[in-house]
DNA sequence: AATGAATGAGCCTTCATTCAT
DNA sequence: TATGAATGAAGGCTCATTCAT
């Protein structure tokens, strides 16, 4: 029986079907992340990736389907590098100090998906549903962040606070990075995000038992 | 030799040129604000400017030049917003507070501007020497900031620290504030700026004989 | 050897070609009723009938290559349908009556068929042997009528006059009908068929020994 | 003062403006009929008239704002035509020759515009309120054609009948010259539809105290 | 100083068609 | 026999910019 793994599929698609989305979207990454979004031609991007422009309208509905497709993935990618470490955190600070090293560390590792996930969002008016998602993703980070700052607060592991405020603060503190790490190339972005960690720490605040400037000393956690 | 008042120059612009200049100016404001940079046509600003779109051209060589002109004339005045305030101050804790407050509510008092300025810098791929500005200008105060940090640090006013962290830090908390005011209408500046204020005093630490979340009082430092 | 029932032809062709053909031809119908000449693309005509959009290249050599045999399709089902009516008629106002009737019930009862046709007919100069054959078709349906009406004139059952003026205006009389039929749809077919074959029977006009409004009964000819 | 001519309007346009506009539908008008409606292209119609495609989206809307102009321009000059032959009409007769005979001379006069406005109707589905006129201004023509029957039957100028049918009837055979006169040029126009005129007054039926096969003389009646 | 007419490139998208499988 | 991936041209439309006036 012949052409069995091109006929396979998975979640409704050939492999060659998701192998060029997977390209496509890649494609359009890198020129989100070069060009900027008025640059992101499809002509610029089927360029990149060597195919007709097209043939990205066979893949994706929209360029609207496309956009979504690149938030898609990068959210995904960040919420799941977030998640890989700050899974073992035993407490609120291990958690805030998982969660920024984390994400600093993405940024290191992924520049241009950052950049076109930025980009996007910075554009969030042209495009309905697509490029919404990137603006809904940070909504729903900080409001995270916030219930993640109220409940240390509870639990007298943060100083008391507006924690809203302390969400917001954090988020920008973070977003501010990518750019920092593509203006100092030089700058280590895993000591980077372990100073950030720990100045977000004593931004925070240090609750009843704790100490603000650092670390506290119950548990054994690190990033 | 009538029409002497119409030949009137100030830098070498005649008064109605300047006038127009600063008419299409505003108008490129409210449109970039409104319509996010890939919206801001020149015959959409023309159209809400009441002109036709030729004239734009003649008053700018570029689409560049015109962004150029919105990145400088918004950048001057929150550059003057700023100096206004913290001219006064007396240690860099209040001068840390002064610039923090200073710059909430300016971006309180002209969502458009800063609007504007954000969606420019954000798609500063586009236009060479125009958008960049804006990217200049945030490096500009980036780089004043971590001069002032250490300033601070030295005169014993703020906690030793990687001064530049602190600088990426509060330039990003700061950046965060306008999409929070605009997703948050019922936010009152002042007491966000306040509350800001505090917040990075308290993240950039108080020095040997400081107080941590209020005011220092020694030096006569400036921004 | 088995699948010896796929192999067999009819007209060089494989029962299972010409069953596609038939369900190709019948989606087009479709396709072209409802959405135009415009909206009849492959993909539309692929996606209704349930197959892709390539299969109908391989089946069609051309979009004229269908667009023609739609034409064949429904101009013969029509003519099959005249044919079977006025094949009992005794004289030219009999043979007349059951055309128009005929003709009449066949657009009600094929309503896509006929509109089909008629946009084909509306847009034949796209395509070159396509669709002509449907201009074709109405030019010797209306030689034939003409022919049909002359011959009465010479055997005394309709009035003298232009038989070629008499060809026209019947046939355009009845191509009027499918669209007042899809306007109006409580309109009894049957009825207006009676109605309008008396009314072009008065339009011919009663030769010397015969009745307008009627039925003559000398000739035996055909339609 | 100079350029006079240059700033006069008509209508709120420019004479230029309006010029151009008759230009392009003009060009549009002989596209259409050559072309036919898949053929109608912004840059075909531009090729024909020597500008450039954006010149059209500069003086028109869109697409539908074109075919609107054509349709209103045809429609128009032809009710001016008719209105112009029928209102000397002194009966019911008499009028629907004066109808029938202006029509069949507009066709034959301006053959690309009937042609257009046949090739629009026909595609009424793809543009909204562009073709959809065409197909309105039909509709309206076959409301007022039966009014006048019915009034006509009610004069007695007409044979009692199903005044509709009559009208749907007398639209067809209307419709059907212009395809006969582009197919025969060699046929004489004006009196292809005096004949027209005679042959459809016949279908009318004469009323009580009329001629069937000529005019009538009592009425004041309007068309 | 200002207009509005005009251009040509580029945008996303759809199309008929081809071809490897 | 049938699919689905792929192409290249063309579609209408918007854009920054130019230029005669």
């Amino acid at each position: 029986m012949p052409s069995r793994a091109r006929t396979e599929r998975r979640g409704g698609q050939t492999f060659i079907e998701a192998a060029r989305r997977d390209q496509i979207v890649a494609g359009a990454i890198a020129v989100l992340a070069e060009e900027g979004y008025g640059g992101a031609s499809f002509a610029r991007i089927a360029r990149r990736v060597g195919i007709s422009p097209g043939l990205i309208s066979y893949h994706f509905a929209n360029k609207e389907d496309l956009v979504g497709a690149v938030v898609a993935q990068v959210t995904e990618a960040l919420e799941a590098a977030i998640a890989d470490r700050t899974g073992a955190a035993s407490d609120h600070h291990a958690a805030l100090r998982a969660m920024v090293e984390a994400q600093v560390e993405f940024f290191a590792a992924h520049p241009s998906e950052v950049n076109a996930l930025g980009t996007i969002r910075n554009n969030a008016r042209d495009t309905a549903t697509g490029a919404k998602a990137a603006l809904a993703h940070r909504a729903a980070a900080t409001a995270r962040l916030e219930r993640f700052f109220r409940d240390g607060q509870a639990a007298g592991d943060f100083a008391p606070g507006d924690a809203r405020l302390l969400a917001v603060t954090t988020i920008g503190a973070l977003e501010a990075v990518p750019l920092e790490l593509a203006t100092r190339p030089e700058t280590d972005p895993a000591h980077y995000g372990r100073e950030l960690a720990t100045l977000l720490a004593r931004t925070a605040g240090a609750g009843a038992g704790g100490v603000p400037n650092g670390v506290g000393f119950h548990g054994g956690h690190d990033a």
